[in-house]
RNA sequence: GGUCCGUUCGUCUAACGGUUAGGACGCCAGGUUUUCAUCCUGGUAAUAGGGGUUCGAUUCCCCUACGGACUACCA
């Protein structure tokens, strides 16, 4: 059997959406599932449309997904390059050979004269005007001109197009790997152009080209190429080439309403809709990312991963690996799936609490270093395990627990009111003392102590701990009491209460 | 408008002719608890509508409705 072959080709007009990314890993996971290889191929070939660090900000986001790639731009390949505007001399020899063999033609007509036949045909009351069987014939191309006149032309060098002759009369068939047997007939489409003015190939033509050159096996892409794949497909036979297999990925739809998913959603509804950050280099306009905002890779994949594609079971949390094993295009829905950012943030709370310990003490002395706080590596793990379960997005770990690394400067006034009493204290000095005999300062040895105290005290669960609480961190948040007097240590613990007696004494 | 694709709890989805239509997120309630979370238990909630085919339709077919994609010398 055939290696599989499978590539992910976006343009490079602006940051990877996270429709594209799911687009990517299907490709990926179908690719490694196989034992086949991945590639990454830049699409871009419309040069007006190119948007500075667009190619980085792809190939940024697959690495950060761990969603490599075996050949591609920036590490190359037997079939390289893999950026098409480099590719550009190759594509010429196939548009003549359409032409020579009869399946395409040039076409001289200007802006203004498609313009012209859109309104003529409009004002006919054709719903669709398209250059077309119907239209070809009252334009100025190579069918309707003489040889002599299209060979004169070519000659003085007027601008030209090459579009592709659509048959007149089948049935085309496309055969899908998640919708089954799409048909269309031919008199639906149009005459696409395959070769533009500039000398550059349109995405039709280019695609089938580098498709059929790169040895693709299966074509894995969003939903809106359904249309077009007629016309691939009618390429792949002018051409004389086998044509790949194809499966259309059903869209990624807003969570309200209908529709695409789009930028606008996500700054409409507070969520990312990019894996990374990206700054417009025009607007300057600034796009929330996934990253960014503090979620975790492997969380990020798995939920796309179950966004349009399903076990078939009811296991639900996959490493990339287990996905690489389950996944199957025969289980991609066919319909589209609403975007859920709760889910998401399920997801990434799902894997905080359940990392590795030293990978979340990873994440949050990142986090202290960026503040200029230094603190021993013990203290940061013993953090991180007691804090990590309490954590969605990774900045929560430092929202749960910045008072272990610096004293509260302020006490929250609702809890000042609910828990400071006139005998809080007496209370606290007892606690002091308390404290101070306390040998092993383990979480359970505090525990027990403070807890023995109020009973033999015969004092309140919830006051003692909750004014504790308030003196130690300045409000009414955080762990618990005994595993934060713990890791504070008893001098620290101690000088917290002394110094809040004084403050909130006043 | 035309072409194509689609339609199971609010959301992601399972059930590939026979199930009390299952799971997850969310939500609600209860429990655990020193705050807030977590966690545990339970609950809520769906086959778009109408025709067929069949002993039997979520499942197959048709129609309707609704939704979406596409409709550039953009990808």
């Amino acid at each position: 059997m055939k290696e599989v072959r499978v590539r992910f080709a976006p343009s490079p007009t602006g940051p990877l959406h996270i429709g594209g990314v799911r687009t990517a890993l299907y490709n990926y996971l179908f690719a490694k599932k196989h034992g086949g290889k991945f590639l990454l191929r830049i699409e871009d070939t419309d040069q007006t449309r190119f948007v500075p660090g667009a190619e980085e900000y792809i190939i940024e986001a697959l690495n950060w997904c761990g969603v490599s790639y075996d050949e591609g731009v920036g590490i190359g390949g037997p079939h390289a390059p893999y950026r098409q505007s480099e590719r550009k001399d190759l594509y010429r020899k196939y548009a003549d050979q359409l032409v020579n063999e009869g399946h395409a033609y040039y076409a001289f007509d200007t802006a203004e004269d498609l313009e012209l036949m859109r309104e003529r045909l409009k004002a006919r009351g054709v719903a669709t005007p398209q250059y077309d069987v119907f239209t070809r014939g009252e334009m100025v191309n190579s069918l309707t001109l003489s040889p002599d006149e299209t060979a004169e032309r070519l000659k003085s060098g007027d601008t030209y197009v090459i579009r592709i002759l659509i048959p007149e009369n089948e049935e085309v068939l496309v055969n899908d790997l998640i919708r089954g047997e799409v048909k269309v007939h031919s008199s639906r489409l149009d005459d696409k152009v395959l070769f533009k003015s500039d000398g550059m190939p349109t995405y039709h033509m280019a695609n089938i080209v580098d498709d059929h050159l790169m040895e693709i096996t299966h074509v894995i892409r969003g939903e809106e190429w359904l249309p077009s794949a007629p016309l691939h497909v009618l390429l792949y036979r002018y051409l004389g080439w086998e044509p790949p297999l194809f499966a259309h990925l059903p869209l990624l739809l807003k969570p309200d309403g209908n529709g695409k998913l789009s930028k606008r959603d996500g700054d409409r509804l507070g969520f990312p809709v990019f894996p990374l950050r990206w700054t417009d280099p025009v607007s300057g306009e600034v796009s929330s990312g996934y990253r960014e905002s503090g979620y975790l890779p492997d969380a990020f994949v798995n939920m796309l991963a179950l966004l349009g594609w399903n076990p078939g079971t009811e296991q639900e949390i996959f490493s990339m690996e287990e996905l690489t094993a389950a996944f199957s295009l025969e289980r991609v829905g066919k319909s589209g799936s609403k975007f859920d950012p709760e889910k998401a943030k399920w997801f990434n709370h799902h894997y905080l609490s359940n990392s590795n310990t030293n990978d979340v003490a990873q994440l949050l002395a990142t986090i202290l270093a960026g503040k200029g706080i230094k603190a021993p590596e013990t203290l940061i793990l013993q953090v991180s395990d007691i804090v990590k379960e309490r954590a969605v997005l990774i900045p929560d770990l430092w929202e749960q627990s910045w008072f272990f690394f610096q004293a509260p400067e302020i006490f929250e006034e609702k809890t000042v009111q609910k828990f400071w009493k006139p005998d809080s204290p007496a209370l606290l000095v007892k606690i002091i003392d308390l404290l101070k005999t306390i040998d092993n300062f383990s979480v359970e040895n505090v525990d027990l102590a403070v807890k023995t105290f109020i009973h033999d005290n015969e004092l309140g669960m919830g006051v003692v701990m909750n004014t504790l609480r308030l003196v130690l961190v300045g409000g009414s948040f955080g762990p618990g009491v005994a595993a934060i007097i713990s890791l504070l240590g008893k001098d620290e613990a101690v000088i917290r209460i002394d110094k809040a007696i004084k403050r909130l004494s006043l």
